[in-house]
Order: C-alpha cells, then structure tokens, then sequence
RNA sequence: GCGUCGGUGGCAGAGUGGUCAAUUGCAUCAGACUGUAAAUCUGACGGACAUCGUCCUACGCAGGUUCAAAUCCUGCCCGGCGCA
C-alpha cells in the first residue's frame, strides 16, 4: 500500500477558460497537501527569517528546500545523520527538495546578469553570454558563470569557496534520497530565457535524457521508492511546440507528478501551462516551479496547475514590502512611517492583527530582523491563504467571481 | 594670552592650485525582486531649467594672489590639545 495518493475533488466549470482547474488532495507521509496550494520555499532548510511555529501560523502545509544548497551546506550526510530534513528542521509537514536544475540557470546563465524566469523585453536572445554550456572552466569563468553544463551532468563552482562539485542526475537524486524530502524531482536544466530556440532545444532533450536518468536512479533505491515520490520537470522555454513535446515525452515516463520549469512569456503564461497541462496525465499532482504573483496562482490554477512555490513572498518582505488586498506596498516609504493602520484591516494575518505599518516601517529603517519576520509571516499568510480562498472558491463554484473580485480590488 | 592642529554638502570623512558641484560610507528619497549568489540589488541625493546638458550658489567669514583657489596669503570668528 503507498503511503503516497493524489485524489482530485473537484474540477472547474468546462465553460471556463482553461477549464483545468481542479482541487484535490496529495497524500504524503508527512500528511496531506490540499491543493491547489502554495509551496513554502525554504531554499537552506529553513524559511528565512521564519521558525516552524510561524510557518504553521501562516497556514502553510508544505515546505520546499534546495538540493544543491543542502549539499554545499551542510551537507546531504549531516542532514541524514539527523534522520532526515524533517526532523533536522523541526518540519513535521510534507517536504519537497528541488534538485539543483534551476542553480543552473541562477549560477550559470543568469549569473550576474539579472535575469529571471521571465522575459524581459529587449534581452539578447541568442547571446553566447546566455548559454550555460560552456564546456571548460577557463571560459565559463570568463564569462562570468559558477557552472558548466555538459551531456552528463553539471560542473558547479561553489559560490562560497570556490570549490568544484559535479551534479548528474544520479548524483542529484543520490542526495535527494538522503536529504530524504518527501517529494523529490528530476535534475533538469532551467534555461534562460535569453537562450535562442536552438539552445532552447538541445537542453531539452538533454533534460529528458536526464529525466529518464533520474527515474533509473530512483528505482534503484528501493526505501525511497516507497518513502519518495519522483517529479519530471517540462521545461521548453519561451517555445511553445517544445513545451508540447516535452510535456508528451515526460508523460510517457513513469514519474508520480510533474514540475513545470523553466521560463516564460508574462503574457504567455497561461497558453504555455494549457498546452502542457492539456497533454499531462490528469491522475498525476502538477507543481508550477518558482511562480507565486497573485494574478500567476490564478492562471495557473485556471490551467491546471496544483502546487506552486515562488520565493517571492519572504524575499519582498525582507526588503519591505508586503502585500494587501490592494497591491503591495513598500514600508520604506516616508508616508508609513505615521500610518498607525494595521497592513491591512481584511487580511487577519499574525502581523496585519497585532501591529501597525508605522512598527514595520520602524523595524525596517532601523534594520531590526523582526520587521522580516513579521513582513515574512504577512507575505505568506496573504499568499497561501488566496491560494486556500481560491480552493474554497471552486469547491462553491465560485471561481470566476472571486478572481474577478480579487482582482479587481488588487490592481485597483 | 601664547603655541599648535583643525573648521568640506544632513552626519562622518577624503581631497590640499586646474581633470571639483567635490571620492567614499552612513542617513535620506524612490525603484526592483517569480524552482533564494538575496536582512539583497539599482537609481537619485546644493538649486533652477532639464535629452547629452546649461546656468546659478557653494568647501567657517571677509579680503587678496593667480589666467585659474576647497586647495596659496592676510585678518577675523569658532573648536581640540599643550603651556601660562
């Protein structure tokens, strides 16, 4: 009997747009995830600025940490030792690692250049700069980039020390098993979304070459296959025919959910994840990787999708914004700094109920870690509670209306 | 009172004849952030017009030397230290 399950619940109205939204239920063992939900990053093993017990008090079910992060520090061994991310981070809830692919994309083509997963206007496409395959250290470094991708694997140089370390999808999932996370995904190359269609497609397939890797290596280990579910990560780009072939050829391979990676067309969003999710298998958990703005949970659960996890939330909050029903709002602004209000009166978070923007603003300009903690437990409750609402809207047939409403009084 | 060192933009502190409206840090005012190189990064920061830019007013105060002064000289004011 697997301790893992994916029930779906309830599916939108076919005359909505998309109309592959759904709710459901992952079974893991560490609990269930009630879906569509967000995914709380906590890249190092911990969510920055947060401890467990105000994680729970955001409403957060799930946690996502960092395969290559864990492994450069402390390492996958001392994890282990501990008796498994879990327990080394006092999380009793379900766990997700990310497998290093997108350090590939952070570290290598993206490195120093301010890219991100979505494309901005008047990038270099096509730029040798932009092509994380680079095939020795010299010119990788020349170019400024921690990583040199090849057919077998990944060269990262640590960007604490210095020191080499060498990634193939063994190795990935070989640490994943230790870091013993309850769902774990394929290593994968995100690209950039500067990379021209012909590097579009050579790392695609090279990704699922890796993805076939991958599984290999899972079904070898035969405790993880019962304690860890294995995710595929589509990747294809800005190119919507190899988001297509790519969700056709991953479908065929024995995975237990799908990531969807790599990068997008703001605009393009939502046609990018209905091909995709029109051809994966409708049984099987979908999780957007890295996507968290309000009006991209709607679109993604529109389209299908059932988990996200974004870094977004925490790292504005650290900076000092956070969101209300109305947009976010920075607390650096001279105007907060007499704005005795609460963040927002409608949303009854921990730090919305019990302090004023004025205290945040304070905490802020004085360079007090409690304004990132406090922004960082606001920032998720807002998040995961919408995408909680959003939930409770079509389990009531509600959908439209509420996204309608929200998102009206959001960019308002 | 004598001697000595020093007074630079909100603060600290560079500069010690032209490349100085003046390095840098902090503060301030904004902006960015989408599988976390991130308690980070970017921009503005004398004034007025304002596209590169142009014109004013500026390095304690007042004079002077010089083609040219934050930088040199004289006097004054203020502060630290030492001696009376």
């Amino acid at each position: 009997m697997s301790k893992f399950s994916f029930d779906v619940e309830k599916k939108l109205d076919t005359e909505i747009s998309g109309a592959l939204g759904r709710t459901g239920v992952i079974s893991t063992p560490h609990g269930e995830i009630e879906t569509p939900a967000f995914i709380v990053v906590g890249t190092k093993g911990t969510v920055k600025a947060l401890t467990p017990e105000q994680l729970l008090e955001t409403g957060v079910q799930s946690v996502l940490a960092n395969t290559y992060h864990l492994f450069l520090q402390p390492g996958e061994d001392v994890v282990q030792k501990a008796g498994g991310l879990n327990t080394f981070m006092n999380w009793d809830g379900p766990t997700w690692t990310d497998s290093g692919g997108f350090q590939v994309f952070s570290l290598g083509a993206a490195f120093g250049k301010g890219i991100s997963k979505f494309a901005k206007e008047k990038e270099n496409v096509g730029d040798i700069d932009t092509r994380p395959n680079i095939y020795n250290k010299e010119l990788a470094q020349s170019h400024g980039k921690l990583c040199i991708v090849d057919e077998e694997g990944v060269t990262f140089t640590s960007h604490i020390d210095g020191s080499m370390h060498r990634f193939t999808p063994e190795r990935s999932i070989e640490i994943q098993h230790a870091l013993g996370a309850d769902i774990i995904f394929a290593f994968d190359e995100c690209t950039s979304p500067t990379a021209d269609r012909a590097y579009q497609k050579e790392a695609l397939d090279r990704t699922h070459r890796w993805a076939k890797r991958s599984i290999l290596a899972h079904k070898q280990n035969y405790k993880a296959l019962e304690e860890q579910w294995l995710f595929g990560i589509v990747q294809g780009g800005l190119e919507q025919d190899f988001r297509k072939e790519s969700a056709e050829v991953l479908s065929k391979m024995d995975f237990d959910g799908y990531g969807i990676g790599g990068c997008f067309n703001k605009e393009g969003l939502d046609e990018s994840l209905k091909i995709v999710n029109n051809i994966l298998p409708e049984e099987k958990p979908r999780h957007l990787l890295g996507i968290g703005e309000p009006i991209d949970l709607f679109i993604g659960i529109e389209n299908g999708i059932d988990t996200f996890d974004c870094v977004t939330p925490t790292r504005i909050a650290r900076t000092g914004s956070v969101y209300t029903s109305r947009g976010t709002i920075n607390l650096f602004n001279e105007k907060y700094k007499n704005d005795f209000s609460s963040i927002d009166e409608t949303i009854p978070s921990y730090t919305s109920k019990n302090y004023s923007r004025a205290y945040l603003a304070h905490l802020f300009r004085s360079n007090e870690i409690l304004g990132a903690t406090l922004a960082s437990m606001h920032n998720l409750y807002f998040i995961v509670n919408l995408v909680k609402d959003i939930r409770k809207s079509i389990l009531e047939g509600q959908f439209v209306e509420f996204k309608a409403n929200f998102l009206r009084e959001y960019y308002s």
